[in-house]
DNA sequence: TAGTGGTCTAGACCACTGG
DNA sequence: CAGTGGTCTAGACCACTAT
């Protein structure tokens, strides 16, 4: 156990003395979530400490990702957002008939509108990460259509997506097109094109936000985010479409459901 | 673009300055992995700032999980470790043929002895988490044998491990035991207990630390943890077998692949 | 305008590491 | 021992928000 005394044996530093007392008042509930901390300055003052070491203690609660300050108004206990949960059938034909991806779903059961916008359309080279999924031609090189997306749930970014394909595969379609004209989107226009959809298979990593992720996302200090690249393998066994997600881990939650063996 | 600057209209905070100034040098190779950083009090010289503003700068590059300061010594450029890789078929009958886990497989692939230790094992009441997997007994509660233990790759703690176990299953067997007597450990046992596992449901998600998980996992601040709740379903589709993993995300990637539909 | 957090200064002393 | 990061002080001014 954490010591919880504050007595002359104390070796603690005034800093975390402070942050222990204020995390004890969010866990026992009596700063309810989203409710305000002192100010800074107050915390100094009823500690007997400067007011840096105050700072210092908020800044340990923001570490923790229990606390998010908001310049000119104050401190406050971060809100648990519902997570959006995607599971590994999300890609499964069931929901393309239901006419609603998972994604949009999820946010209507949370009374949020879901929608993405498309950023940017480009061929390109194919970077390690994709070749390395999709395999090269046989000249050993690989050109992908790359498109860009950000998530949106009401008006903030939840997911940064990019989606590979082959250039093979969007050669004279409108698979280069911002908008897709086809009910069921990218998938059902591949799925026309001969590629059924038969495996997932996904790489999970978490990691700190880089500072321009963290800035496309609205990310607060203390937010991870989920780093997941997809590929989907058709009835053949090839590989022929890869998405890398990156998601504000606060507000999701991954969900596989799979067959042993 | 993040302004590269620093002439008269570089609106950007000092320790910003400072910081950005020291990303470019790491990203460019220039400050190799494992590489030292100038001292705070270096850096305050030369950017003509005080000690506290150039601690800020390298305040900002440890939240991105970019540096690691060590007391003493200096702030070095952050190593990355080459990852554990877990797969979806981590259970799959072929690795008990092995006699190998993955775990203590991909530990050797890197030269690591792996190993893990139980720290206890207790009867209890089923927390919601674990009851909502395992479902309840007829009298709407759950017992529960829970196994506490620790993975490390060589003498660095990895994961956290909670495994819960429904109390019918374990009463009068060696489940209770801190060693169990099995070649293929308590999965054997419960397959031999008739249970064997034939879907596995996992629920995915990141975030940072508790103060408790960082100190037991001994986390570098700017690490996030991966949160795993693992389900083993049997030939039934009854559950019997819930595990929390608690995983350091810088050195953990999970991989799927399951069919779709 | 008052109150909040954000940044910064110029010191000080402590705790830890290595030679 | 010298040099490092860790903590702290007592100020100051800036940037932002609400009233």
């Amino acid at each position: 156990m954490s010591p919880a005394t504050d007595g002359p044996d104390d070796r603690r530093p005034a800093s975390r003395v402070i942050a222990d007392a204020l995390r004890q008042r969010i866990e026992s509930g009596d700063l309810p979530e989203g409710g305000q901390l002192p100010s800074e300055r107050q915390l100094a003052t009823w500690f007997d400490a400067a007011r840096n070491t105050a700072r210092e203690a908020v800044r340990i609660l923001t570490d923790e990702g229990l606390v998010i300050a908001h310049h000119g108004q104050g401190v406050f206990v971060r809100q648990r957002h519902p997570l959006i949960r995607l599971g590994s059938d999300r890609y499964s034909s069931r929901h393309r008939e239901l006419g609603l991806s998972p994604f949009l779903l999820e946010c209507r059961r949370q009374g949020k509108t879901g929608r993405f916008e498309v950023l940017s359309i480009t061929q390109e080279a194919a970077s390690v990460d994709v070749a390395h999924r999709l395999g090269k031609e046989a000249d050993g090189t690989l050109e992908v259509t790359r498109r860009e997306n950000v998530f949106y749930a009401d008006d903030d970014p939840v997911y940064r997506v990019s989606t590979f394909l082959p250039g093979r595969l969007t050669d004279g379609t409108d698979l280069r097109d911002p908008v897709i004209e086809h009910p069921h989107g990218i998938h059902g226009r591949l799925e026309e094109a001969g590629h059924t959809m038969t495996r997932i298979v996904e790489d999970i990593t978490a990691r700190m936000p880089t500072p321009d992720e963290a800035a496309r996302l609205a990310l607060p200090k203390g937010s991870p985010v989920l780093d997941v690249w997809h590929t989907s393998v058709d009835q053949d066994g090839t590989p022929y479409e890869v998405t890398r997600f990156v998601m504000r881990a606060d507000l999701t939650a991954l969900h596989y459901d799979t067959p042993v063996e």
